[in-house]
DNA sequence: TCTGGGGTCCTAGGACCC
DNA sequence: TCTGGGGTCCTAGGACCC
């Protein structure tokens, strides 16, 4: 039996966490450079606002009808999620965290000395007391399941947040309520490929033969199927299985069209690649760039290239990664267009336990490395102003737009909430 | 003028091997 | 006119997730 724990509009409802005065107010938050609407409350929904909205197209309208916006504040993201898996951590044995506002229980057990609504009404009202977050709770036989039953949660009020789908009838009555496209695992393509056979609701994929779905879908699908009928397919993931690429990518401020600018920001996100490899405890032996136009300015020309290199030996020095990836930009780099959008990706990992090294690596390289990054690294992390290399430039003018963010209320020492 | 970022898994097709 | 069979590995791209 799993339980799915699932926060309600999180970004949204962390803005509200220290501002008590935004309850039941319209609140979106935007993603990088305000882009777009990435989370938002009910209440803004009822405005009329759509995930995905571009920000300035509705600005000034929702901002009349008295709504609130915030920037995205990944910092104070991070350190809430951090805090509501930690008590689900001590309220349920064995948890796979599987984003940064949803986890899954194994509730092995669990059943055998508790009622499994009282449950889920227990983690509910925890959180929320421990943390001041609102979520919902949706427990089942299999994973697939659960969703659904954290989709009941969410639209049905009379469950007060929470629906135990143990039971086959309830898990029959819930699936025929449910749109198709709302089953996890199913997307657009194949949303409309399963509506062009009549499949409308998450019922009938339910009842479709799964050797039909195999042979004329995929075995992923297949699998979708064998859970919505209460036969566990996919189990909890291993926690401790690591990462097998990291990507650092962003959208510019403003157009770029000059390779120097280029490659201080693609140094940039080399850097923050390297950061977070550390964090892995893993070396990487390739680095890719990518660099592409805005696909929207359809009076522009269009270029979108990438490229990768392969390391001597596997490393996590930012050295290394940061002179690799101005390699590849250079080799992708052609003049005459207006960039949007730069990323790299690290991939093929190693431990950083076990070090092979190359009998051309040079050796003043090797000698210290290690040493030199931890060093960077301790620095960093103490909210003391950050130490960089000079190739990830000083004003750095291309870095992202965000005008409305809020403080980092719970990581930064200068933005403690105060009391008066 | 302004449209996000970071991941995983699967599959088809090509290169290569015996 | 005629040109095998079976296998592995790698990569790019598609689909999905939050």
């Amino acid at each position: 039996m799993f339980a799915l724990v699932d926060c309600n509009s999180f970004y949204a409802s962390c803005e509200r966490v220290f501002r008590p005065d935004l309850k039941n107010k319209p609140v979106v938050v935007l993603s990088n450079n305000d882009g777009c609407v990435v989370a938002l409350s009910k209440e803004a929904k009822k405005l009329g606002i759509k995930m995905c909205d571009p920000w300035y197209q509705i600005e000034s309208a929702y901002t009349k009808k008295g709504g609130y916006a915030f920037s995205s504040n990944y910092e104070l993201y991070a350190d809430i999620s951090a805090r509501i898996m930690t008590t689900l951590e001590r309220l349920s044995p064995n948890i796979e965290i599987y984003s940064i506002d949803e986890a899954f229980l194994d509730l092995t057990g669990v059943n055998n000395c508790q009622n499994l609504q009282d449950f889920g009404m227990q983690c509910k009202e925890t959180i929320k007391q421990w943390t001041g977050m609102p979520v919902r709770v949706g427990i089942a036989p299999t994973k697939t399941l659960s969703k659904i039953a954290s989709y009941g949660a969410k639209y049905y009020p009379a469950t007060q947040g929470v629906v135990d789908l143990s039971k086959p009838e309830r898990q029959k009555k819930l699936l025929n309520l449910v749109p198709v496209q709302e089953v996890w695992g199913v997307g657009r393509k194949i949303h409309k490929r399963l509506n062009q056979i009549g499949i409308r609701t998450a019922l009938d994929l339910a009842m479709i033969d799964t050797k039909y779905v195999r042979n004329n879908f995929n075995i992923v699908l297949a699998k979708t199927v064998r859970e919505l009928r209460g036969e566990p397919c996919i189990g909890l993931e291993d926690q401790s299985s690591a990462k097998k690429q990291i990507v650092v990518s962003r959208t510019f401020s403003k157009k770029v069209d000059d390779l120097r600018t280029l490659e201080e920001a693609v140094s940039d996100y080399a850097a923050r690649a390297a950061a977070k490899l550390r964090r892995e405890n893993r070396r990487c032996l390739y680095v890719s760039v990518f660099i592409r136009t805005n696909p929207f300015r359809t009076q522009d020309r269009q270029y979108r290239n990438s490229g990768t290199t392969r390391l001597i030996a596997p490393t996590s020095d930012t050295r290394d990664i940061i002179q690799n990836a101005k390699k590849s930009l250079r080799a992708i780099y052609r003049s005459g267009f207006n960039y949007i959008k730069a990323g790299i990706l690290l991939s093929d990992f190693y431990d950083d336990q076990i070090q092979q090294y190359d009998f051309f690596y040079p050796k003043e390289r090797t000698l210290h490395s290690d040493q030199l990054m931890n060093t960077i690294d301790k620095i960093n992390k103490k909210g003391l102003p950050p130490v960089y290399f000079l190739a990830q430039g000083i004003k750095r003018k291309w870095s992202m737009k965000r005008e409305i963010q809020s403080p980092r209320y719970t990581t930064s020492w200068n933005d403690l909430p105060k009391v008066s």
